[in-house]
RNA sequence: GGCCCUAUGGUGUAAUUGGUUAACACAUCGCCCUUUCAAGGCGAAGAGUACGGGUUCAACUCCCGUUGGGGUCACCA
């Protein structure tokens, strides 16, 4: 492990699933790392026994797999500081724990949860301003601490924060933050079971793992001093840090799953593309100094900086979510969405029916500027799906004519001679059509529209029917022309 | 409540670190283009930088105070 190389970890709880505040989190360590020719490190964070979930651990790396954060050492690919699960490394708290005891920086406290509990509502009863451990066991005998270990009463191991200076943060978004010591607790380091808490094991495991720079959520700027006395005790090099700005719902509270999706996996169902998502989420909280938006990941690579992070929490705005969606899709490779739309066809009720890519390809093609999902493409042209079987009202109230039958018998009769005919073939027709006729193009455009998608939206009129294809364009004509004069009738 | 962070249009963010008419994007509205709808182009409206004091020739930028928002005060991370 080379000494001067950026190293960077991701550090989630396996709850389940991944946050999109945690893609973020997990972006900008990325970024960094890439940029710098650095690794990037997943480290799973369960040293919490009651909150484990099945398959949570299995599920973040597919999502993070999906969106393309590929890291360097983690689950299933380990270097040369793992395990990576920090159940798994349990001896080494241990070790250190015990180092921490025999120098007087931690000691083992022997009180009951109730007594514990019973002192906070004193000391909120007393209004002290702030709940602290009373350090009751730090004054413990090395007599009564030997008798209570023999008799079996399990403790924890606490950090003892002793008098001294203020504890300094030099944090690379909030640059200098000082806490005074008295008002850090002597956290628990070790718990009951003998699991470490997160302060223990994080400094443990990133200054094993040689983690140069700790990237991670604003959630834990008030804990940092608590690491930073731990290394400090140990005599280690302090990481330097990053605070993130947290993401907010729009009314300003820390990003809930009450107010509409937090997973990665909602939005992934729900159509967004990963470049769309990684693109949006890093510029919440990011920007670059000139006024460019649209990124990719190398883009990103390129440009991030832990310096242009923004101080501020971000409202995670789902419309601009969708602009970038749609951006993202357009600059899509054709034969990319291709198969994304095959994929959601294999699971629509068109699941039965076969097109060919080529087909499909001017589907995708025609509709490009008019979809923001790959499912608009069902949702919005369900007509290059299935025939019509609804004609829109509005549509016909507004561009049925009476003559509009007679024109498009005629037209479908002048088509009908022609051979392969291309989208300038259906639009020659068209027009002599209307001149035969002594009438506007829009005349027959129009009416042709609805009676072959059934609605008033969409691609051009040739390109609509040169992509349904001569056959299909006259059969439509044939159907729409015994139901929509009814239609209109009713109508009035 | 204590401690800590934070504050630029509705939203995300800029502003050469004290000197611009406070810029860009999303959303909104209008026009052009297109015999549709989009996309695109052009334009409009929308903040005088949370508020109040200072410092300075000059403050969104620095200082103090106030207010709002957020985080954190677990044997959860």
């Amino acid at each position: 492990m080379n000494k001067n190389r950026t190293r960077v970890r991701f550090a989630p709880s396996p709850t389940g699933y991944l946050h999109v505040g945690g893609l973020r989190t997990a972006l900008y360590n990325y970024l960094f790392a890439k940029q710098s020719g650095g690794d990037f490190i997943l480290r799973i964070e369960d040293t919490d026994q009651n909150r484990y979930v099945e398959g949570a651990v299995e599920n973040l790396i597919k999502t993070l797999k999906w969106v393309g954060l590929e890291y360097d050492e983690g689950p299933n690919k380990e270097g040369s500081v793992g395990p990576y699960f920090q159940s798994k490394r349990l001896d080494f708290y241990n070790k250190y724990a015990n180092q921490l005891l025999e120098q007087g920086d931690a000691y083992r406290c022997f009180c009951t949860p109730e007594r514990l509990s019973d002192l906070k509502e004193q000391q909120q009863k007393a209004k002290l301003p702030q709940a602290k451990y009373d350090k009751h066991c730090l004054n413990l005998s090395k007599e009564e601490i030997e008798k209570n270990i023999v008799d079996g009463i399990s403790y924890v191991i606490r950090l003892n924060v002793k008098p001294g200076d203020s504890v300094i943060i030099n944090d690379v978004v909030r640059e200098r933050v000082e806490f005074s010591r008295d008002v850090i607790d002597d956290q628990v380091l070790i718990k009951t079971d003998g699991f470490p808490t997160y302060h223990m094991a994080n400094v443990v495991d990133d200054h094993l793992m040689g983690i140069t720079h700790v990237i991670r959520g604003e959630e834990w700027l008030s804990s940092t001093p608590k690491h930073i006395l731990l290394y400090n005790a140990f005599g280690w090099k302090i990481p330097i840090f990053a605070h993130l700005p947290l993401l907010l719902n729009a009314d300003r509270s820390k990003l809930s799953k009450r107010q509409g999706d937090v997973a990665v996996e909602d939005y992934k169902l729900k159509g967004y593309l990963k470049e769309a998502l990684i693109n949006f989420v890093a510029l919440l909280g990011w920007s670059t100094s000139d006024n460019d938006e649209f990124f990719n990941m190398n883009d990103l690579i390129e440009k991030f900086s832990l310096e242009r992070i923004h101080k501020a929490g971000a409202i995670f705005n789902v419309e601009k979510l969708d602009w970038i969606n749609a951006e993202h899709l357009r600059k899509q490779d054709k034969n990319i969405i291709l198969n994304m739309l095959k994929e959601i066809l294999a699971e629509s009720k068109y699941k039965d029916i076969e097109f060919t890519d080529e087909y499909l390809l001017l589907v995708i093609e025609g509709m490009i500027e008019r979809v923001s999902f790959i499912k608009d493409y069902i949702d919005n042209s369900t007509y290059f799906f299935e025939r019509p079987n609804v004609y829109d009202e509005e549509v016909i109230s507004k561009r049925w004519k009476d003559d509009s039958v007679k024109l498009l018998e005629n037209y479908a009769a002048k088509i009908s001679g022609l051979n392969n005919p291309t989208k300038e073939d259906f639009e020659i027709a068209l027009k002599q059509v209307a001149e035969e006729a002594e009438c506007g193009a829009g005349r027959i455009i129009h009416p042709v529209r609805v009676a072959t998608s059934g609605v008033g939206i969409g691609p051009g009129v040739y390109d609509l029917l040169f992509i349904l294809g001569k056959d299909e364009v006259i059969a439509r004509i044939n159907k729409a022309i015994k139901i929509i004069p009814e239609l209109k009738s009713k109508l009035g």
